[in-house]
DNA sequence: CACAAACAAATTGTATACAATCTAATCGTA
DNA sequence: TACGATTAGATTGTATACAATTTGTTTGTG
């Protein structure tokens, strides 16, 4: 019974489950960040800021995947929790820098046990998880090009 | 230079590509569906009512993981493009019965084609592919739980 | 040096998402 | 059969997302 339709199958998208699954993953997260009042995007910007300290508004917007009209208030949201500060760059005014400040750091502390209740509601076999892993990033890496 | 943050790099985070990958997978979905005038969630909801033709709000929004709140106004849009009734059901009239219109179904010869389109960006092989299909699902799955 | 092009953020407008709450209808059971 | 519990959908409020445009700065080139 496959007909000229069978491509517009919900359950031959493959996007589907992409999408439906990143929006429930995310949902998960939300008791855990609740708990140190963050948002997921709150929390993913933070992920890079405690890693680097600091980085304009443009290459971190790049490592998550997000632009300036979604940057800019989230930042302006982080700022006033006193978590991170903006300046503009004073060698180049078109740049903000954003850095991580000393409450922000504590933050950090507060965060680090998040991923291990998450992967645990996940539930893949390590292999499993590297394969979905290894297959995701390669569909970003096409997408971009 | 491990150490105990090691879990918070965003490169250790299996959520974050999920959530990457989605977000730029629908956005590529974006020119093909303005062609159309439908945004990714109205065509999701398309999706299951040309297979379905009629279904409940709660069922509908099921099949797509969104709850009351998102369906709602969804629903309103799609009425007002005329590619869906929405009428009060008699014999319970909590519920609201989604129907697709012959409007709509003519929609359907116009999508037929994005999926291939979609397709040919992702650029995966069909065994990998079918791979992260399995697994989303199954992260899919294990989250409900 | 002038000035158009390029660039980084910010702004505007639209469309999700979803938690929490509300309303109306129906069900279950004492 | 009354009535509390449950259910379906709608509403409210907050936080994304992102395209398109705007603002202000800097760069590159004639």
């Amino acid at each position: 019974m496959s007909n000229k339709y069978e491509s517009l199958k919900l359950e031959n998208q493959l996007c589907f489950p992409l999408y439906a699954a990143a929006k429930e993953i995310v949902r998960k997260y939300k008791p855990f960040l609740d708990e140190i009042d963050l948002t997921y995007t709150q929390y993913i910007t933070l992920l890079v800021l405690w890693e680097k300290k600091e980085m304009n508004v443009k290459a971190l917007g790049e490592c998550i995947y997000l632009d300036s009209g979604t940057m800019t208030p989230l930042l302006k949201k982080l700022e006033s929790k006193g978590y991170i500060e903006r300046k503009r760059m004073p060698n180049d005014e078109r740049n903000v820098l954003i850095s991580i400040t000393a409450q922000g750091e504590e933050l950090r502390d507060k965060a680090v046990d998040i991923p291990n209740k998450i992967g645990s509601c996940v539930k893949l076999e390590p292999s499993e998880a590297m394969e979905l892993y290894r297959l995701l990033y390669k569909v970003l890496g096409n997408i971009e090009s």
